[in-house]
DNA sequence: GAAACCCTTCGGTCGGGGCCGAAACACCGG
DNA sequence: CCGGTGTTTCGGCCCCGACCGAAGGGTTTC
């Protein structure tokens, strides 16, 4: 009914919840996976699928394929500028994000990030291994150390084997209710598997939660001491 | 999932085409009706009502009740250069309003806007009323003549009453298709009423547009000529 | 007081679109 | 050629929310 460009279609986009969080993890500047904005957005791969596509054909982002995986990476400054000044809008507003809630506190304490743990509890277990000099962790980049290697092995976990085209062995992923880093790549996944293995860990048939067993708790207590 | 202002909780709010005609329209600086920007997006009025209480709630604009209605503006230049700055993301990225269709050119000759006529054929007998000396149009204000009265009560239209708590005499209307002025306000109800039961036009049961009849546009071209 | 007018609230309908699982498709390494 | 992995397509479910008609407050004019 109104002559100009169509302000309403670019906006719905923004505004479905989990689009708007693929385009807030794109203004970090960072150029993630499809499966990683996935696990961001806390939604299945397939859906992200489709949202990106739709943020794609809208030229809100561009796609750059490169082997198995397709990188993602917001489509200009003119892109990120409307992004920013919407925040500053909904700031101004008073609209900030969903307060804690009560099943909120459960998925802070522990959840599954894409395939490795995240939370509180994956917080301090990054920290921990940080602290007792298992990880490097430089500001690019997070590496095992020899006797990291080791103290994984003692748990279970041989080293994920590394090279060009598999899977980053560390990564620092940003938790976002901690607003710090837990550990991912292979090597976070392999130490989630193996705590499901040991049943320390159970995840419910749907949901990002995790249940910690009795055991569990007390396992990681001694393995990754404060 | 993320922290930080909700950007897309008022991205969801704008991302409605009908709210984002109401929130465009607004962007002209005018603060018309609840009823007005009803029929400006073309939406029933409960619709409306609806609407502009989320918009209300969310803060993005303003209500000023007076007498019987309710009048809005936006609540600020921050949402109005957050929505220009979507208007430039949508333009740049080329997601431009419908194209014009075949039932848009009828549209865009004549139709109604509220309770007026609205559209090129509308836009026309403004300026040939201007152009006579029949209305005064400053900046801020349209007012017909004493000889425009008098032409108006030629045509079979006695001037309205105005008054306090009633409503405008004239007022000059943005028309979205031909982006100049058309005439509104009672008068601008009361030249529509005229034409509609002179038979000059018709208005089908459903839908904005108004069809010219061929007495109608003898006569509409007799009164207003160019 | 009655009537006209503007706006809102309420109930109910309905369509769009977000979501997921499963399967298909691409790509890599062996 | 064959598994493992990342991504997309397809089919179907389901819920949110836009929409309208009718009825109910408020307000102004006669």
């Amino acid at each position: 009914m109104k002559d100009g460009p169509d302000i309403s279609r670019i906006a719905a986009l923004i505004g479905d919840p989990a689009r708007a969080s693929i385009l807030t993890a794109l203004l970090s500047g960072r150029a993630p996976s499809a499966g990683e904005l996935a696990c961001e957005a806390g939604i299945a791969p397939a859906t992200a699928s489709g949202h990106l596509a739709q943020l794609t054909e809208a030229g809100l982002i561009w796609p750059h394929k490169q082997g198995r995986h397709r990188y993602f990476a917001l489509a200009g400054d003119e892109v990120a500028s409307a992004l920013e000044t919407l925040s500053g809008l909904a700031a101004a507003k008073g609209h900030l994000r969903s307060r804690p809630g009560p099943r909120d506190a459960a998925l802070r304490e522990i959840r599954v990030c894409y395939d490795h743990m995240a939370g509180a509890r994956a917080v301090a277990i990054f920290d921990s291994l940080a602290a007792r000099g298992y990880l490097t962790v430089t500001r690019e980049d997070v590496a095992p150390t020899d006797r990291g290697a080791a103290f994984f092995a003692g748990l279970g976990i041989p080293l994920p084997r590394t090279g060009p085209g598999r899977r980053p062995l560390c990564r620092a992923c940003l938790d976002w209710s901690e607003r710090r880093s837990h550990l991912a790549g292979a090597l976070g996944a392999a130490l989630l598997t193996r705590c499901l293995e040991a049943d320390w860990l159970r995840r419910p048939a749907r949901g990002r939660h995790l249940h910690l067993t009795p055991a569990g708790a007390q396992a990681l207590a001694e393995a990754f001491p404060t």
